[in-house]
RNA sequence: GUGUCCGUAGCUCAGCUGGAUAGAGCAACGGCCUUCUAAGCCGUGGGUCGGGGGUUCGAAUCCCUUCGGGCACACCA
């Protein structure tokens, strides 16, 4: 269904055209004023000069046209030539009715759903998560419940960090350290001397492993040499270090997908950089027989600098002077991949925004040479830094960097802290309790933020359960239910099926036209792939229920009626906060 | 240095394609629980929208300039 607001705009442009004006002048907008009004429009404004008239004099004749509408209350054409506008009760009940029966409460599906391919997450194996990939994950996660929820299809790929040096150091010093390991023997094939079923580490291991082996490369020339060797001949295919590097994968990502879990996050694809390996040479190969990748200082590149560059971009690196591929390369590949194996319309990487040149020049090259499809859209979506209250990126209290699962922890026992005494939470539950809240805290405290914004992190008041934060939404939402619960176990569940009616407060109207809002909002979080606009809708759609909590005793009312229309609209309120709640990827416990 | 993003209340942030007295939350202060969860609601105080020009009937928003800060600038990812 149209939205509210253009419903109402067409209704309004009718009226600018039937007094002889463009149609298009009549677009309405929420008011700023709301104390004089609920919408508004200033199209006699923007039409003044198009028709050389006083724009009051525009906004009266359009004002006069609507002696009795069905769609507004009122339309008074005010000094310098605003339109305000107030809805007509009878209009709002009804859009509300038909958001109800309509499905995803009326937001249009599209009409050839797009594939799109989120890339997100990128982790890196054997080193463990630290706050550094919370903002991917979490702001990822949501951007594809948006686009899912708008009725596209998107694969979310969570692109590991599986290749290159990193493997290479953490073989070397599993070598050093179990020299006698079968992968390391000198004709390992698995048989004769049988690779063990059971993982000789854990990840606890890799997690100190690699720090310990980057730190040696560091200082260790011939050390170093020794990894890169390794590195060299896992790239190569040696059996054993192959098979060995399948058993680091195994574990560290099985520890990953717990690790994303407690965000309540999770990927289609587990793809990594190794995935795209095979399609590297004949890619390269490609692109220099094609003439796009040509020798410079030794390494192999493409230039993509572009005459209406307002600074220089650097060629992009295809191939280091040593002949070995990096990151480029890889993401390359990837593209490719992901272009033979899904034809996606677009490709979305969401990564720290610093990354921005890089992508640049990605996205340029594959353009250039013919690596993506020409219709195929790449977007990269950077996300700005977390910083501490210092304003400093986020550390721990000893200066380290601190471990998602340590974070989660602290937030999660700051949670238990603040519900241990809250006797509605039944003791069974509060540790679930504690631990929704605390995701919902989490969740929200980044995303209502502009991604591409830097934020500051700060745990007391994203757990806060006082103002613009997940806890509060969690607490109106609970609020609706225990309404509900208690009406139904009051009135039974033979409830009729109900309206919701008119509007009779203040209050109550203006929670109305929030939800109204509903579908517009959902499809400007989709356009601009902005979470934090789904946010601010439902901070400003839960301080107008509470507002509206505290103007009307609902279950109270006598006339059963107007209850039975007021459970309605609270049904309806619900649907629409836990919707969006679970669009944003945390959800709502029963009880807090 | 070049490019880029940012600078809004004491703090953390909104402000959609320029529109009427610049909005929230926190913090401060004052009210509201015999009635649906007070993790709530209602109210008060607090701002040269970094500075200066310009475009416009009208600018936090667009353009220029200046100051201050973040970030990135071919063989790390």
């Amino acid at each position: 269904m149209k939205t509210f607001l253009e419903t109402i705009s067409e209704e309004m442009g009718k009226a600018f055209e039937a007094a002889g004006y463009d149609s298009g002048l009549g677009k309405v907008t929420v008011s700023n004023r709301p104390d004089l009004c609920e919408y508004q429009c200033n199209g006699a404004m923007a039409g003044a000069k198009q028709y050389h008239k006083a724009p009051i004099m525009i906004a009266e004749e359009v004002a006069a046209a609507f002696a009795d509408s069905p769609v507004f209350a009122k339309v008074e054409a005010v000094k310098p030539g605003f339109l305000n506008l107030t809805i007509r009760e009878s209009f709002i009940s009804d859009y509300l009715n038909e958001m109800r029966e309509a499905e995803k409460f009326g937001l249009e599906h599209p009409e050839v759903p797009k594939r799109i391919i989120l890339d997100y997450g990128g982790p890196n194996i054997a080193k463990p998560l630290h706050v550094g990939h919370m903002r991917s994950a979490v702001i990822g996660e949501a951007m594809k419940r948006i686009i899912r929820y708008h009725g596209e299809e998107c694969i979310g790929d969570i692109h590991m960090g599986d290749w290159g040096l990193q493997m290479g150091l953490v073989i070397t010093e599993l070598k050093h350290r179990f020299p006698d390991l079968p992968y390391f023997a000198p004709s390992a094939d698995g048989e004769s001397p049988a690779y063990p079923e059971e993982a000789p580490f854990t990840v606890s291991d890799l997690e100190e492993i690699y720090p310990a082996a980057s730190a040696k490369s560091k200082e260790d020339e011939a050390y170093y040499k020794e990894a890169m060797e390794n590195t060299h001949r896992l790239q190569e295919g040696d059996p054993g270090l192959h098979a060995l590097w399948e058993k680091i994968i195994e574990v560290s990502v099985t520890d990953m997908k717990r690790n994303y879990a407690n965000l309540n996050v999770d990927f289609d694809l587990w793809n990594g950089e190794s995935t795209v390996q095979p399609l590297i040479p004949g890619m390269v190969e490609k692109m220099k027989e094609d003439g796009y990748a040509h020798e410079s200082e030794g390494a192999l590149i493409v230039d993509v600098a572009q005459e209406s560059d307002s600074k220089e971009i650097p060629p992009c690196i295809i191939l280091k002077s040593d002949g070995a591929a990096l990151y480029t390369t890889t993401d390359l590949a990837t593209i490719l991949d992901r272009e033979q194996q899904y034809h996606p319309d677009e490709m979305v990487y969401i990564t720290d925004k610093r990354q921005e040149l890089h992508f640049t020049q990605v996205f340029r090259t594959a353009e250039k040479t013919g690596i993506k499809a020409p219709a195929t859209i790449l977007r990269h979506i950077g996300f700005g830094t977390m910083n501490g209250k210092d304003g400093k990126p986020f550390k721990t209290r000893a200066g380290g960097v601190m471990r998602l699962e340590s974070l989660i922890e602290d937030i999660n026992e700051e949670m238990r802290g603040k519900i241990a005494g809250n006797d509605a939470i039944p003791e069974e539950e509060r540790e679930a309790t504690a631990k929704i809240i605390a995701l919902a805290a989490l969740k929200y405290g980044d995303l209502s933020n502009q991604a591409s914004k830097d934020y500051i992190f700060d745990i007391e008041r994203f757990t806060s359960f006082e103002g613009d934060t997940g806890p509060y939404i969690l607490y109106t939402i609970v609020r609706i239910k225990s309404i509900l619960n208690k009406y139904t176990e009051s009135c039974g569940a033979a409830a009729l099926p109900v309206q919701i009616r008119e509007p009779e407060s203040a209050q109550e109207k203006a929670l109305m036209l929030d939800i109204a809002q509903f579908n517009a909002v959902m499809e400007d979080a989709y356009q601009n792939l902005a979470p934090h606009r789904l946010c601010a809708y439902i901070y400003q759609l839960s301080n107008d229920f509470n507002s509206f909590y505290h103007s009307t005793r609902i279950l109270a009312e006598e006339d059963q009626e107007k209850k039975a229309g007021w459970i309605a609209l609270l049904q309806l309120t619900k649907s629409i906060l836990e919707t969006v709640i679970d669009v944003l990827g945390f959800s709502a416990p029963e009880k807090m």
